[in-house]
RNA sequence: GCGCCUGUAGCUUAACUGGAUAGAGCAUCUGACUUCGGAUCAGAGGGUUGGGGGUUCGAAUCCCUCCGGGCGUGCCA
């Protein structure tokens, strides 16, 4: 941490000049009159130096202006109490505080909607994630590109296709609507008509061979259905820099293979190809019709950035389902010699439906975002019905991203719509209310809070309780960053947001009769308006005006 | 079959990656209030972290085992 490196360094100075290596941790204390707290000296008990060690750590903190209070437990926990001053230079530069060292180039790969289904549920954690993710990075100075990798390739299109054709319906006259309705048709088919099937399978193969007849009717899919989710990407407030899909690289494929096959990475069993990686299950490349997969195309997306961004790390926001997808996709980039970069899967657990059933994507009757978010909408709007629109669009939005964000993103939860719209307790509109709140208390006060020093000597509980609330940003902002983990952004935003609340409600700020307790209060009213916006901004968050 | 994940209060979940007395929210009960925005605040009860064993100063976390749930697994993405 930025606020306690040098602190950090003497330290590990100190054990180095004892034989021990430690990287020291700093973590939230567990003792409620202390800040944070180090465990690094607790295994070495019986260490023969402990207590030279202790006496000399004792010395190093006493001169540490940044601690206003410490204390050595008989175990050898170190607690610490950070001093406000040493807070507010944090605060006045928490933007440069939490911008990392050396910065990465990053691709963040999320989204991926497909062409002919509508985004639904099984899109929100991705798209959710991955904006909060790009958030973060950038604030942590990470040039971040997103890139939403359409799904807009393959077998299922070769679905759609087939089924139009089977059934005469004319492409040209296709709207989203009547689009939508073919997919779930055209997929329960492939599953139950093995004639569909092999039909289908042959129309994959001839886009893959870029048949000019197939293309058309393909690049008229993907214009209706493109449209279609730029709407409500934009109703939900996401925003990609890249628009790259799987179509756009096939055509790297060929020379892909026939490189592969040349080095010997690759051989042929039962016509199709496998990399000759060991591993189990093996892994394979193409079909044995030759043509390609999933794994292929993801293959021909890594050589395609490679060529055109700049990039030292990816991240593949992705369902933990495709964890194996991903181990092999990864374990392959290594074995064919790809240029050293830095992946990762960023896997999510499932969002179930009432009966504890992952939603299934293929099946065309999960609930839509668009409906979701309409739903929300309405369910908003019954709360307070002088709402305007705009509004109402961006509580329904902070409802969808915060309920989402709030759980750890490896843990499987349960789809549901009470728990997304719940107004009290841990919810999105919580935090938006506490920060409208804290905005309309400034501006009634009619006070310019430039030249204003604080008096910390008339501190009550309420305040310091608060302040020692935001001391703690940085920590939550790394934990955040280096697991890329938003939850813990969300758990901290609505932490600040109950103590602010509590301040506010302890007693009434504007009447009091001490000038200088008045000011303190509308003082770190300020610091509370500046860290909650800034974690919104971390979690993709819009704060409304009013509500 | 093999591989991976998972089980925490009635419900939904957190736990800083092995740290101190396992934290929250919902629900339940009690209190504050003609409010600077009550979409609020204060408080209470509720836990053998699925069971058992092990590792060590210390285990929800690591290892073994049993029980329950899920996911993946050569021609979907």
């Amino acid at each position: 941490m930025y606020q306690l490196s040098n602190l950090k360094k003497a330290i590990k100075k100190l054990l180095s000049e004892h034989d021990i290596d430690e990287n020291i941790a700093f973590r939230i204390s567990s003792i409620v009159d202390y800040d944070f707290q180090i465990n690094n000296l607790v295994k070495y008990q019986s260490h023969p130096n402990i207590k030279q060690i202790i006496t000399s750590i004792e010395k190093i903190i006493k001169n540490e202006k940044a601690i206003e209070e410490f204390e050595i437990t008989e175990k050898y926990f170190i607690n610490l109490k950070i001093n406000i001053e040493s807070f507010l230079k944090i605060y006045e530069n928490i933007r440069e505080v939490i911008k990392i060292h050396n910065s990465n180039k990053i691709i963040l790969d999320y989204g991926g909607p497909n062409i002919g289904k509508p985004l639904h549920v099984g899109h929100l954690r991705s798209l959710n994630i991955g904006r909060s993710l790009y958030n973060i990075n950038s604030l942590a100075g990470n040039k971040v590109q997103s890139d939403i990798h359409m799904g807009d390739w393959g077998m299922p299109i070769a679905q759609i296709i087939g089924y139009l054709e089977k059934h005469d319906l004319d492409i040209e006259k296709l709207s989203i609507d009547d689009l939508e309705e073919v997919y779930p048709n055209a997929s329960k088919l492939y599953k139950e008509d093995d004639e569909f099937k092999d039909y289908s399978q042959s129309i994959n193969k001839r886009l893959n061979e870029n048949d000019k007849g197939l293309i058309k009717k393909w690049k008229k899919i993907k214009i209706i259905s493109t449209e279609s989710i730029k709407k409500i990407l934009n109703l939900l407030n996401h925003n990609f820099d890249i628009w790259m899909g799987e179509s756009d690289v096939n055509g790297l494929i060929p020379e892909l293979i026939q490189d592969l096959d040349k080095k010997g990475k690759i051989s042929i069993d039962n016509g199709a190809y496998v990399s000759n990686f060991k591993s189990e299950p093996k892994i394979l490349i193409t079909k044995s019709d030759g043509s390609y997969l999933y794994l292929t195309t993801d293959l021909a997306t890594v050589i395609n950035r490679l060529e055109k961004n700049d990039f030292d790390k990816t991240l593949y926001v992705v369902d933990k389902r495709q964890k194996l997808h991903f181990e092999q996709l990864f374990d392959s980039l290594d074995y064919f010699e790809f240029e050293k970069r830095e992946y990762e899967h960023i896997s999510f657990g499932t969002i179930n439906d009432a009966n504890g059933n992952p939603f299934k994507t293929r099946e065309g009757d999960t609930k839509k975002l668009s409906e979701l978010f309409e739903e929300t909408c309405h369910y908003i709007k019954k709360i307070n019905p002088e709402l305007d629109e705009e509004t109402n669009n961006i509580l329904a939005n902070t409802v969808l991203t915060f309920s989402d964000l709030i759980t750890n993103r490896m843990t499987d939860y349960k789809f549901d719509l009470d728990k997304f719209t719940n107004i009290s307790g841990k919810t999105g509109i919580y935090v938006q209310y506490a920060l409208v709140r804290a905005k309309k208390l400034l501006k009634s006060s009619s006070i310019n809070l430039n030249n204003v020093n604080l008096n910390i000597s008339d501190f009550d509980e309420s305040d310091i309780n608060l302040i020692r609330g935001l001391i703690k940003f940085e920590y939550y902002f790394n934990l955040a960053l280096e697991n890329n983990e938003p939850h813990h952004l969300a758990d901290y935003l609505y932490e600040l947001s109950n103590l602010f609340n509590s301040m506010y409600q302890n007693q009434n700020i504007l009447e009091n009769k001490k000038e200088t307790i008045k000011l303190n209060k509308l003082m770190i009213t300020e610091y509370f308006i500046s860290y909650s916006t800034l974690l919104m901004e971390c979690l993709g968050l819009v704060p409304v005006k009013k509500m």
